[in-house]
DNA sequence: CTTGGTTTGTGAAACCTTTCACAAGGGCGG
DNA sequence: CCGCCCTTGTGAAAGGTTTCACAAACCAAG
């Protein structure tokens, strides 16, 4: 039991624990592993394995107790408590965060927003006032902000992320397309939309030049 | 050299990509495999291993030439062409996806858009017009779109991917929370922010529970 | 032409993740 | 209480990815 958890072994607890809370809302008492992997697409082995890092929660026989389950995903994630969130760049994707209801749904509160835009500061933008990038540093202390969330144009994001850092964030969130390193022991994972685009690109073109060739 | 290309060597790529452009711009002519690390951590190893699964773009004691290995791998990934996107769901994230001019710059244009709100079709959005649903598969197979990108509620997103492979798009990109499986090798590709940001939160409960603990 | 310094391309080794397969345990009906 | 069926938890095997380490190749200088 537990050790050094991969990446992958968390992304897949969350598709378990949103499983399980649909089965909660749903009143459904017990699941086995062979259900709980098949909205992931994982295999039954793989959820057990992947519960066994942390502990045994599943009756041999009859499967997990959903209640119970969901109660120690929580926990393990750090779902259980909400976590505030720090937004610079009230930009395109910045307003998008801000106007989605899912996150403060899932426990997620922009609770803080920066920018550079003389024209934007001071105004609201979905009830958060937009404030200059001077307050980063002292309003993230008084918020006590956990996650910075990096919105803004390429060429500043290692910059801000930096800033962040030092303004005491736990983690960040970046939407920038450049790969920011990790200081400080600084978790940051980067959403890179025209990285998935590519990527799907590569496949379409793949697959072209397979029956391209086949033929 | 080629066989199956693991999904983390084309990200690689794609970032190597990305760096070549950057050097080539400033007029660089060669470069190492350890420069070319650098900036998306990988190792010197790593992206020679890479580059082998396609061929053999070096030349022994000089490096790669930047033109060369840029069109090498615009060939590899697909993009010395470029792609036509078409967008379900001009809510918060459409929108923000329709103004961001990042996509277009880098050869993905959205060409079409739909929504089931009757008060947004036949508005115009950042220049596209925004269409009803029921025109989906007649517009795309007009447009000749490849990508779809599914940006609707999450109870809608599966529905909506199926109506899209059927509609002929040869890839899906997909922003809804919800792991959507691939059919008829259509690839889908997810962004979701959630699980980012709960992969944060298990980091940061971690680092918690350790110094908690430690101490 | 030869020598020295540099960097690629690549098998082999190390490492990590997933799958397999089965003993151990739990519930239920009789 | 017994025996049957079911599902977990987990070592071992398989499969995949990353790192290592070095021969082969190239350039430049003498």
């Amino acid at each position: 039991m537990s050790g050094r958890i991969s990446d992958s072994t968390v992304r897949r607890l969350s598709l378990y624990l949103r499983m399980l809370r649909d089965l909660e809302r749903a009143g459904v008492e017990f699941v086995s592993s062979s259900q709980l992997a098949e909205p992931s697409g994982a295999t039954s082995a793989q959820v057990r394995k992947d519960l066994s890092h942390f502990g045994s929660f599943g009756k041999r026989g009859r499967g997990y107790s959903v209640d119970g389950l969901v109660r120690a995903l929580e926990e393990i994630l750090g779902l259980s408590r909400s976590w505030r969130l720090a937004l610079v760049g009230v930009g395109k994707i910045g307003s998008a965060l801000l106007g989605y209801g899912g996150l403060a749904a899932r426990g997620f509160d922009v609770v803080a927003a920066f920018d550079v835009d003389e024209a934007k500061i001071g105004t609201r933008a979905h009830g958060l006032r937009i404030r200059p990038m001077r307050e980063l540093r002292p309003v993230i202390a008084e918020c006590g902000a956990e996650i910075g969330v990096v919105a803004t144009p390429t060429e500043v994001a290692a910059e801000i992320a930096a800033e962040l850092e030092r303004a005491g964030v736990g983690a960040i969130l970046n939407f920038a397309p450049i790969e920011l390193s990790e200081v400080n022991g600084v978790p940051i994972r980067t959403v890179d939309i025209v990285l998935e685009l590519e990527g799907l690109s590569y496949l379409m073109s793949e697959a072209g030049r397979r029956t391209g060739s086949d033929a």
